[in-house]
DNA sequence: CTTGAACTGAGAACGATTGTCAAAACCCGT
DNA sequence: ACGGGTTTTGACAATCGTTCTCAGTTCAAG
């Protein structure tokens, strides 16, 4: 990661490739990883390049537009999301996704924060469950490709 | 040094390299990468492989014995801390913790999670910040070396 | 059209983690 | 204490996600 932040959209240069990758993003619900992604691309037919979609994931979940977590195994995943800060609720089964807010912890994680003298908080929560498809059929609708 | 007799017989076989490593882990306070512990034992004169540490810190993370987190770049990282369900607030410049409870909060997931029809639910939550120390000297005793 | 900076892509490089497998350590019954 | 069957270890290779490199391409302004 370089800085070249001068302002708010410097340099950053509107491309066939970003498009694309926006594109898939708006067509799949569920949280991918970087190369899910970039399978996607190539079956549509887009040709972008495997390190430009991490490099345009990575811009897009830094500018915020876009939302990023880590799955238990360390890798990143992406999902485009409603703006606002907010919490996932994910099925590890398929994948579903259910964005919900929790003003409550917003106002604990502050609370608790400045009571040990810590500032410049952000925090990172996760919810993961299996959906009622689920856990009721035993795995409807697969969404999500897990090998 | 005779009374390390906490957990009861999980199956494992309490040899020297586990002694070791759990000896690191108690000696250090905040959160460290497996090469990191490693590097520590070879300080300490003690020959564990690497793989071992991996192996054994995998174990006793899933065993519950010690708790394991993942950095912004996805790197696993690990603590000895108090048993019981419990967060971090972690400081983003020396790496100091506090182990932190919200009973609150474990109720407000499992509601919401209920409330979406999800099952066998559990959640990860993180504070990261500036500790009083860092925020006020600008950084004084760095406890963990991040380059 | 010219020109320079931003962008792209193929592949190499990287770093954390895991797999391999023969050798060593351990436990238990004898 | 001894032997055998099992687990654990460790050096190293392999894997895999991600980043870097750098020459070629595209863009937007002059």
């Amino acid at each position: 990661m370089t800085e070249t932040r001068t302002s708010p959209d410097s340099g950053r240069r509107p491309t066939r490739q970003r498009a694309a990758v926006a594109a898939v993003l708006a067509d799949v619900e569920e949280f991918r990883s970087a190369q899910e992604l970039h399978a996607l691309l190539r079956e549509a037919g887009e040709k972008v390049g495997l390190a430009t979609v991490y490099r345009t994931l990575q811009q897009m979940a830094a500018d915020g537009s876009i939302d990023m977590l880590r799955t238990a195994e360390g890798e990143a995943v992406y999902r485009a999301c409603s703006t606002g800060h907010h919490h996932h609720l994910v099925c590890r089964e398929c994948g579903r996704t259910v964005e919900v807010e929790g003003p409550a912890v917003e106002r604990w994680a502050t609370k608790v924060s400045e009571e040990h003298g810590f500032s410049d908080v952000q925090h990172t929560l996760e919810i993961f469950g299996t959906c009622a498809d689920c856990a009721d059929g035993g795995g409807v609708t697969p969404q999500v490709s897990r090998p």
